[in-house]
DNA sequence: AGCACGCCGACT
DNA sequence: GTCGGCGTGCTC
């Protein structure tokens, strides 16, 4: 007897592939099964996927038995994928737009396709084994996964975590009358549905969110949180981990190595981990046992995928939690438009923490108007005289504090005095900026690096400047101002080496620095305990950007930035968050200043309701990459005569063909096109007949180099 | 995407 | 005479 399996093959979307295929198997394999089987010449990975489709469905003749292939190879070593993760996997790959195979086995752990049954199936016996000889903390003990790679401690949770107050570690601490009835309504018997849990820093959202585990956890069912970014994991790690002693905690993020990732995934998809933490690649992790979902920061960007299948995992995580009857709790200080929309929608249910805890208060917001400063030479200086003097107070006092700017390097670009010449790109259009430490010229976009010239390479002149400022030179200013102060950089350049931001981040916490400098990665979720101001030295600059959700990203990250100022209550009642700007009296600052994100919330979605944006319609990104803009174009404007011959044109609207902000990146030009409808499900319909005839298309234009379509896209 | 087959230029 | 350029076409 042999049996017909529909197999959903590693093979992008192209050439009709997008679907499962058709195979023969002498024993009939269940949905979910990983397989390998013959493509052509090779053997490709893949998943059982279900009954094959009837000829009605597919559109196509069905194939008869003699022209179908046998599996190659079945993992009868590892337990089907359930159906709710393949119900998962299918609607991200129908949603985005996906081939299902390539959907499917992308986010298996890499390290799986490595492996055959046998080697699998010890790894497993192995890992069983370890966990009951070892107890909980077992995973971490099993070193020799066969890599023997594991580093000696990438993230060690403890130096991370700041110090805590001793106590009784493992002893919840008792609830204010909002976190216990945000953690009731999510716990509540038979709950799902989507909770939108809306605290400033501080208000206690992880312990809603620790308390909502335990329920779950002591309904013998698993819970996955997510986190935007691998920096944040092992300060959360470490609470869960100092919360939850003697369950199987597992953290599942691309800072892992193979071994680990493999392992980690296995404990979740065997349900042997009651808890798994991670960034947005956890949100496939197969979990028999699902019970909460945790979406913490549910506004932050890193939670949207930019290559490949460009997901959406907090979105998917919403999805997920309705399939498995889950509940679905998204936290934030400063939550999505989208989100927050939805709970007014009354989709989402909306719970609020009012307040922090401990009696503790925001930090006062304080704006320095920039137009009041003299200037000399016509240029302003960088530091307000009124922020060095609130410096050299804190430094006085003994607390820390924490300066601001989204820009790294020394100065973002450098020019001739004599000609005017500017440290453009060679291969993009972008400037390069001056590193200063290591004395040259790189690009942010491809890389590209230089020397810094000691002349002018144009007219040979030796004066060469610096303009505007970076964190580098933010950080120089500091020294100069404040000598006495010990000031540490955080940013991408000084944390390079494994450990190095563990390292800075311990030392900010025993008190050795006095004023942190750094980008936007120490204004997220660091609990620093001594930091009493907090500085956005030049946050003027996302004000008025083309992107629509710029003053969204800017209300939040000040918010998020301002959150590190007075986390210990003693502290807060001094604590400031100031504010260097041109423009003092705009809407978003006076809004920051209240702390009111409700307000600032309200303005925005009148705007983006007027102006016809996301959440009231919805956007689709058609991005074209070309050796010529006119080629990127010529293909764009193709695609949307394309598109306006189908039925659905009618509700889409699809915009001229743009270049992104930075049109030229390695020699390749960019151009993109908005597709934009009030209903999603005729966008939806648009795009699934749309893309196999771009696929088509692509072969009328030869300098076309790739084109990818953005489904729900965050920049535009 | 891979990986073929297929038909025209400079080399051991 | 071959090695090899990458142009079209197929994979259950």
């Amino acid at each position: 007897m042999t049996y017909r399996l529909a197999v959903a093959v590693e093979a992008p979307q192209y050439s009709g592939l997008g679907g499962p295929l058709d195979y023969l198997s002498e024993l009939p394999l269940p949905p979910g099964t990983l397989v390998r089987v013959p493509l052509g010449r090779r053997e490709v990975p893949g998943l059982v996927w279900d009954a094959p489709a009837e000829a009605a469905e597919t559109g196509r003749p069905p194939l008869s038995d003699d022209a179908l292939r046998p599996v190659a190879q079945v993992f009868t070593a590892l337990p089907p994928l359930g159906d709710a993760w393949r119900d998962l996997v299918a609607f991200t790959a129908a949603y985005y737009q996906r081939g299902l195979g390539e959907v499917a086995l992308s986010v298996l752990p890499p390290e799986l396709r490595k492996l055959d049954d046998t080697k699998l199936a010890r790894r497993i016996a192995r890992l069983r084994k370890a966990l009951e000889q070892g107890g909980a903390d077992a995973a971490d003990a099993d070193e020799d996964d066969g890599d023997g790679l594991e580093p000696a401690d990438p993230a060690n949770p403890a130096a991370a975590a700041p110090p805590r107050p001793a106590g009784h570690a493992n002893e919840p601490p008792a609830l204010t009358p909002d976190q216990q009835a945000a953690v009731e309504a999510v716990t509540a018997a038979a709950s799902d549905g989507t909770f939108l849990l809306h605290g400033v820093t501080g208000s206690g959202k992880t312990e809603v969110y620790l308390q909502a585990a335990a329920h779950t956890l002591a309904a013998g069912r698993q819970a996955l949180v997510l986190v935007p970014e691998i920096n944040l994991t092992p300060q959360l790690e470490a609470r869960f981990a100092e919360r939850f002693k003697g369950r199987r905690l597992v953290s599942l993020h691309s800072g892992l190595t193979p071994a680990q990732r493999l392992k980690h995934w296995l404990m979740a998809h065997l349900g042997l981990a009651d808890l798994v933490l991670g960034t947005r690649l956890a949100v496939f992790a197969p979990l028999p046992r699902l019970g909460l979902i945790v979406v913490d920061e549910e506004h932050d960007p890193s939670y949207k995928q930019q290559e490949g299948a460009r997901y959406s995992a907090r979105d998917l995580a919403v999805y997920r939690g309705r399939l498995e009857r889950a509940p679905v709790l998204l936290g934030s200080a400063t939550p999505s438009l989208e989100s927050w929309h939805r709970a007014q929608q009354g989709r989402y249910k909306r719970l609020d923490l009012a307040s922090r805890i401990g009696g503790g208060v925001l930090p006062q917001v304080r704006l320095v108007d920039m137009n009041l400063l003299p200037r000399t030479h016509g240029v302003t200086v960088a530091l307000s005289p009124q922020l060095v003097d609130a410096l050299r107070e804190r430094l006085a006092l003994g607390e820390q504090s924490l300066l601001f700017l989204n820009r790294r390097g020394y100065a973002p670009v450098l020019h001739c005095t004599e000609c005017g010449w500017k440290s453009g790109c060679p291969h993009c259009s972008a400037w390069r900026v001056f590193h200063r430490g290591d004395r040259t010229l790189r690009c942010h976009h491809c890389g590209f690096t230089e020397r810094v010239p000691r002349a002018c390479p144009q007219c040979g002149n030796l004066d060469l400047q610096p303009l505007g400022r970076g964190t580098e030179r933010l950080e120089e200013q500091i020294a100069q101002a404040l000598p006495a102060a010990r000031v540490a950089r955080i940013d991408a350049d000084t944390t390079r080496a494994a450990g190095a931001l563990q390292e800075r981040l311990a030392a900010v916490h025993a008190g050795e620095v006095d004023v942190l400098v750094g980008t936007q990665m120490v204004a997220k979720g660091h609990d620093f305990r001594r930091i009493t101001l907090v500085a956005a030295v030049n946050p003027d600059s996302a004000l008025f950007a083309s992107d629509f959700r710029a003053p969204e990203r800017l209300f939040a990250l000040l918010m998020q930035a301002a959150g590190r100022a007075g986390r210990d209550a003693r502290q807060a009642a001094r604590s400031q968050m100031w504010l260097q700007t041109w423009h003092p009296t705009h809407p978003l600052y006076a809004a920051l200043r209240r702390h009111d994100f409700e307000s600032f919330a309200a303005s925005q979605l009148a705007e983006r309701e007027s102006a016809g944006l996301p959440p009231y319609t919805h956007l689709a990104l058609l991005r074209a990459e070309a050796r010529t803009p006119e080629a990127a174009s010529a293909f764009l404007d193709d695609a949307a005569a394309c598109a306006n011959e189908f039925p659905e044109a009618e509700q889409v609207l699809v915009y001229p063909a743009v270049p992104p902000p930075v049109a030229r990146v390695a020699d390749v030009e960019r151009m993109q096109m908005l597709v934009e409808s009030p209903s999603r499900a005729a966008l939806q319909r648009l795009l699934a007949q749309w893309l196999p005839k771009l696929h088509a298309l692509r072969a009328a234009h030869k300098g076309l180099i790739r084109w990818a379509v953005d489904v729900d896209p965050l920049g535009i």
